[in-house]
DNA sequence: TTGTATGCGTTATCAG
DNA sequence: CTGATAACGCATACAA
């Protein structure tokens, strides 16, 4: 037989299919001796639940929703693999959405959700899509939503991240500390949330310090090795130069680094330079990069326990994560 | 209203549910009025086809699952986005089930399959569980499955891969072709088929150029940072150090090369690094590694294509990749 | 403790 | 071109 049923294992074992089902689901709630005969025949016939069938009548899919912008990114996918830890410690299962940062595939994403296929959603990404044009959030019947680290301030009614503005003055107030004057700044993509809290934490390490942004230390990138590697360049061709970087990631940072390395300008010695996020190769460049360390697995994983808290009734709140500033070789006190 | 169902549309149009669902899925078979006034319905309840539904009456999910042994692994994660790419092409979603490695945690995602929440399966693991006590594979009814690169022998009857005794062959040759006599090979974890077959092909490779492999030039190794670390611990402490060394993968190359920076052991002046993979942040060490690079999206998209082709009802047929070496300056011919 | 019967929301068959 | 209606496989309220 190709696909038992739970009827062709009633039949089997000469039982109604409720008891087969209660024997799945309740079985202390079924005489031993029956539940005996019911196991039996579910092995012999091989049987398994129909999870469609299943998720139809229970009215949820056991499954949450989880969308990112890119897979391939280690930011991402150590976030996920926080989250698919205590999910499936509950037995949910994930469903990922990869938007490669196009808002039609979002939109796909948006409909999943709310076509049952996953009870409720945890969203990496800055929402661009409706996700959130739903009456009265997590009202009865309506999916929750948790978003991790890109909030939009006000679209979000829960959120697990960091205080990406406090990380970042904390980074520039260090190398300020260590004596530099002169700090430049490369920058996420223009549109990106994170883009802009880091650089007001690095605008206000510099105001409290009393130091004026120099003209041209802000510098575009878009968290990329190459942007960091174009970031080099403007650095080379600068008349004043500054003696420390700031990257808005570490990717871009490590970009730079190795630009440098090439080209014979020693990190910390000439420049020093400093990242954001801790990756896992951010130990192993060199020199090993001094950074912001986010907790990005429990990231996931908190952002998904307020995800089933919700489920379960509880009212939403957004969660603050502590970071850590990651003290190693790329920055050290400027030269003089 | 929570939840409008297909019913909640046809009382709205004042035609029957038949005719939404026709609508929905072959709008030509229905008179233009009626269909206006049906996906008026639909716009003004906001109504949502509940995919459950759908999935427990068509017997199939639109659902491909995607099992990885750790999704933080961007080697994996790579692939991922291949897969997502054809997927998404036709309508599939991906669930991507994280074994960590973890045989309970496989079997789970067995059951998912049988369970019918996937229509097929694409492992990127060394299967441990019953994936295969299928009677005839890819009969009628049966849920294709294809791995990806880590092909147990025998095992499976569809796989996707480059040939990686090839490759390292390639490569270790290379290193001989520039001089090198002295050769050693960290390898990967011991239980893998991978480290297998690139140790292989390390062997073939010097018994082709007539060489001998010198006693502990085999070094163990787990595809770690760490592992590359404590490989360059070995070496340090050899009588008769190689002049180049071929690893079994890239992320433990990188950690060989991030210690000897540190211990001011020059790469490649005096040793050559070789990795394999070609993973994203090898282009961007100091020095650059020289690797395998393979085309990891390329094997999800296709690995994909041909599930789907299967799904189809076209038969099974495993596919080798090419592999590339990259140079980069983590080698050279050995200093005489 | 067990069985009966209904409905979950769709799709598809078959008449009209 | 449209409408009834019968499954799809399961969980559960209600009866026995």
């Amino acid at each position: 037989m190709t696909h038992p049923t739970i009827e062709d294992v009633a039949r089997l074992a000469d039982v109604s299919i409720a008891t087969v089902s209660r024997c799945l689901h309740t079985p202390e709630r079924v005489a031993p001796p029956t539940r005996e005969r019911v196991l039996a025949a579910v092995r012999e016939t091989g049987y398994n639940l129909n999870l469609a069938a299943q998720s139809l009548r229970r009215r949820r899919s056991d499954t949450v929703l989880v969308v990112v912008p890119d897979i391939g990114n280690t930011y991402f996918s150590d976030i996920l693999g926080g989250i698919e830890r205590v999910a499936s410690a509950q037995g949910l299962t994930m469903l990922i959405g990869d938007t490669r940062r196009s808002r039609t595939r979002e939109e796909s994403y948006v409909r999943h959700l709310v076509n049952g296929r996953a009870d409720g959603a945890l969203l990496l990404i800055d929402p661009q899509a409706a996700w959130f044009e739903v009456p009265a959030p997590n009202a009865k019947g309506i999916r929750p939503i948790v978003t991790i680290s890109e909030v939009a301030p006000g679209f979000a009614n829960t959120a697990v991240m960091i205080d990406n503005v406090a990380a970042a003055e904390a980074m520039v107030s260090h190398l300020i500390a260590q004596g530099h004057q002169r700090i430049a700044h490369v920058t996420g993509p223009s549109n990106d949330i994170l883009t802009r809290e880091r650089m007001r934490g690095y605008r206000r390490a510099l105001a409290t310090a009393g130091l004026t942004e120099d003209a041209g230390y802000v510098i575009p990138g878009d968290y990329s090795l190459a942007s960091g590697r174009a970031a080099f360049d403007r650095f080379l061709a600068m008349a004043n130069r500054p003696t420390a970087i700031f990257f808005a990631n570490d990717e871009s940072a490590m970009g730079f680094i190795s630009s440098a390395n090439l080209a014979g300008v020693r990190v910390p010695a000439e420049v020093s330079v400093a990242g954001f996020d801790d990756i896992h190769f951010a130990q192993s460049c060199t020199p090993a990069l001094t950074t912001i360390r986010q907790p990005r697995a429990e990231m996931g994983a908190e952002a998904m326990r307020v995800l089933l808290a919700i489920i379960a009734g509880e009212a939403p709140a957004s969660v603050c994560l502590p970071f850590e500033l990651i003290e190693r070789a790329s920055t050290a006190p400027p030269a003089r």
